[in-house]
This record gives structure tokens, C-alpha cells and sequence, in this order.
DNA sequence: GCAACTTTGTGCGTGCCTTCACAAGCGACT
DNA sequence: AGTCGCTTGTGAAGGCACGCACAAAGTTGC
């Protein structure tokens, strides 16, 4: 849904700073917790197969991933779990905290708001808006929920970052350019909206309605396929590596 | 992070059963729905430009993706909208409603459970499930949480044909063995777990706490690239699409 | 110190997805 | 009826990502 860019720039990649390929990105934050999981079991060292087994990956592919937050890894052992976690936060910019704000806090903000995935993990939600009286006002988490007039200053003031917009769809353009103009540049999006900004604003769309018409897509599939009496299995997950963590409950 | 199936059998393709890319499909969804709104709106008939600008997809892609499940476009005219929305819903299996399952019924859960976007648009959530005790017997939206020891004869009952995992991570794995158990073939995983089925199954993963990260990553290059004083100017998205459709709120 | 084994890092072929560009088709206007 | 303009549908090219397979590099055992 968010565009690949054909990112990176020559000065760029002089620093520390790759084109790190957005697919990799995205999994790179995946092992990130797999190796949290991993360190707490006492682990020290990963090699590739192990971590790609756990994490659903093609060990090549996670290879590659690596290397282009460098080499970190040592041949014949595998990567020092510590070292590559720090290398990690650090790419993935997690060595400085985000300051998040959430906007909308109905059904869905509400959960959110409480989500301890998210300041476990370096994203503390530091703000709360909404338009509802009813809400303006409460606590949440120890947040007080403000009104949506207040997004420019309060973002300025706490140095708000990422903005996570989970009102209803007609409100969401409204909000998305109060949170652009109070110069916040990245965007979780819960609405179901495309949402307009400029090209300067990463803009990431969660839509749970479409998640479920792709699963809605595949039972028809199936059934459709069994209809016919054709064979065509279905061969999604490739991975069968239960190799390490059972992990039941 | 869902694998690309290298779907379709010959016989299928006979049918109206055509091999549709993956990232396709999540894109049809997305058409369905703002072919909704345009409706609403009183419009008969969208050319591909149009429907591409309110997508944010380009107009190519867009007609492609739409060539994928038959030609119902008009040369010279466009798309008339409720031959498009019937052949959409048809293909994405929205013309037999699909049961969903809950299991988790915590924070995030229960805000999906009250989540006005999923039974609006054919997908009544038609159990929860719990382990909880102070959970289990509560009602939700006019349903009756049941313990997660319920699921194989309650998704057998009601004909469950899609599985949402809002469990916290070491709970997922055991209700995922459940669900797939009861004979579950499609799950939308919320928990921050790489689940393990077999290849039959579709799972698809909605992972949060990834989705701040990346865009984590984006503030940090954003800020490496001021202070090295590289030019690097936005290009992040490509996305200039604003091409036809203001489309302001 | 040498050999055998293990594991990383990566060059390369392959296939999917995207995008351009254009021919074919349809309606409107004269 | 003929022409013009608009829009679809698609062939072909380009780019990106995936995954294989192998060389380089390190470790263990003798």
C-alpha cells in the first residue's frame, strides 16, 4: 500500500546511512523482537537458519536483510545477539523514543491507547485527541484525552513524531492535515481512507475491512476450487520450521 | 509478508476462477469500497482515472488489476459502478457471508468485537472467545463470549469460515492449532507471533507494533539525512498521484 | 599448525509486479 | 453515415525482490 521509493542517495549511503530496501524494513523489525524473545531464553548467539526459522523467513533472504544494516555477523558462529540488537534499534531508530499521538480515541483509539505493545517498545503514546465531549477530558493510561483543536500545539510542545489517526473515515483527512501542518511526517492510518499529503509524509494504511475481504477472497477461492473437484492446493506459508519455540501456552 | 501462492489450475481458470496476483487482490478490496462511496454519491459510471485518483493507484494498474476478473468496462465511458460492485463482491466472496471468530477478547479484542466496520461490510462476528474467567459469559454487541475450549464445536455450529487471533503472543500458537483444528482455513493473526500452520492455511498477520517501527525508520533516516546536510529531498513516496481528485473532506 | 566443518555474505538467475504506451472500441456531434 | 475524442484493455519493457548456490572467513579438533 505505502510506495517503494527508489530511495537512498550516494551522500547518504557514505554515512551510515543504506537504501535499505522497504520489504527489508519491515522485517527487520520482525527479528528485532524475535531476538528480544530469544536473549530473554538466555540466548547469546544466533546463526541465520535459527532465526529464520523462527521468524518465518528464507534464511537467505534474512542474510541480505542484514547485511544492509552491515556486517555484524561472525562466520562459522552466527550473529552476537546483543550487538545486533543494538545495531537494529539503531537503525530502525528506536535509540531515540518517539514521542506518538494518538487521535480518535473511540472504539478502536480506546484500545490502542491501552496497547502495552506499543511503550513497551520505545512508542509511548504521548498524546490523546478527540472531538467527542464525552472524551475530551478522561484519562487514559495517565493521558488526558484533549480536543483536536489543541494537535498543533500539544505536538509541538512534546515533540510529537508519529501520528496514529483512528477516527472515523470522514474525519480523517481533517486530521491528517492538522498533524502534517504541525509538522508531524509519519502517519499510521486505522481509517478506512486514502489519505492526501505530501509526498514529504510517509503515510502507512492499517484497513482491517480489507484484511478480511483478501481472507474472505481465499475461502471463496477454495471453495470455488473444491466446486471444480480441481486439485490446486493452496502452498502459502512455505515454512514448516517448528524447529525451536513450541511455545504453547 | 503473506506468501504469493503460485495459485490458479487450469480448471479453475476455466471457471470465472482466474489466477489474481496477491497484491491484486488487496486492491480490488480497496476499489469495492470507494466504489461504495462514489455510489452514495450518486455516481453511475467512474473511469479508471477517476477511481485511480480516490485509490491513490496508478490508472494502468488499476485497469489491470480490474481486467483480472473480467471486462466490464465501457470504451470511451468507463465502469458502470453496480455491474462493477456486483462482480467485485462476487469475487471476493462477499455474496455468501463469511462467519468470523474472535478469540481474545482483551484490550484490542474488544474493540474488534465492537468494530461497526466489519459486520457493516459482510463479516458478522459471530463468535468470541476467552480464557478468561471474568471474560467468559459477558456479552459483546449482542454475543456471548465462550471459553477458547468451545472452539472446535462452535465454529462447527455456526460455520466459522475466518479466524481472528487478538490473544496475547504465547497464547496464539494454541489457538491457532485450535481454530485450524475446527477446520478454520483462513486467520487474520493480531498477536506478535509468527504462527505455524499447515500450508492449506491462509494466515495473514496484522502486527502494530511492526508498523510503528517502520515508520521509526523513517523518522531516523528523515533526521540522519538533515544532519549530514545531504540533499535528499523527500522522496519517499513517488506518490504524486494527486493527479485528478482533490477530494477534500 | 593443518584439516574439516560451520556459517556468513553476496553474485546471479528467475519470476512477479508495475508502468508505459498504444491499438481497439464506443459514444457524441455534425 | 462519418469523424473526432475519450477510455478501456493489453503487449512489452523495466525494476524489484526472492532464493539458490558458492566463495570467503572463522572455529573446532587433532
Amino acid at each position: 500500500m505505502t510506495k517503494p521509493p527508489q530511495a537512498g542517495s550516494e551522500d547518504a549511503a557514505a554515512a551510515g546511512l543504506r537504501a535499505i530496501p522497504e520489504a527489508s524494513v519491515a522485517r527487520l523489525a520482525l527479528y528485532l523482537r524475535m531476538l528480544g524473545e530469544l536473549a530473554e531464553q538466555g540466548a547469546e548467539t544466533v546463526s541465520s537458519d535459527e532465526l529464520a526459522g523462527v521468524t518465518g523467513v528464507n534464511p537467505a533472504k534474512l542474510r541480505k536483510d542484514l547485511s544492509y544494516i552491515g556486517s555484524y555477523g561472525i562466520r562459522g558462529v552466527g550473529y552476537e545477539i546483543s550487538a545486533l540488537v543494538r545495531q537494529l534499534e539503531r537503525t530502525l531508530g528506536l535509540d531515540h523514543l518517539q514521542a506518538v499521538a494518538l487521535v480518535g480515541v473511540g472504539n478502536l483509539g480506546h484500545a490502542l491507547a491501552g496497547y502495552s505493545g506499543f511503550g513497551g517498545r520505545g512508542f509511548p503514546v504521548t498524546a490523546l485527541f478527540d472531538v467527542d465531549p464525552d472524551l475530551v477530558g478522561i484519562h487514559i493510561n495517565g493521558i488526558i484525552v484533549e480536543h483536536v483543536q489543541a494537535i498543533p500545539q500539544i505536538c509541538a510542545e512534546r515533540g510529537v513524531t508519529i501520528g496514529m489517526i483512528a477516527t472515523p473515515g470522514p474525519a480523517a483527512q481533517g486530521v491528517c492535515d492538522l498533524l502534517v501542518g504541525s509538522g508531524v511526517r509519519c502517519i499510521l492510518n486505522f481509517a478506512p481512507v486514502v489519505l492526501q499529503a505530501p509526498p514529504e509524509v510517509e503515510i502507512r494504511k492499517v484497513d482491517l475491512a480489507v484484511e478480511l475481504q483478501i481472507l474472505a477472497f481465499h475461502v471463496a477461492r477454495r471453495r470455488l476450487a473444491q466446486q471444480d473437484g480441481a486439485v490446486l492446493d493452496g502452498q502459502v506459508n512455505g515454512h514448516a520450521t517448528n524447529g525451536s519455540g513450541g511455545m504453547l501456552t
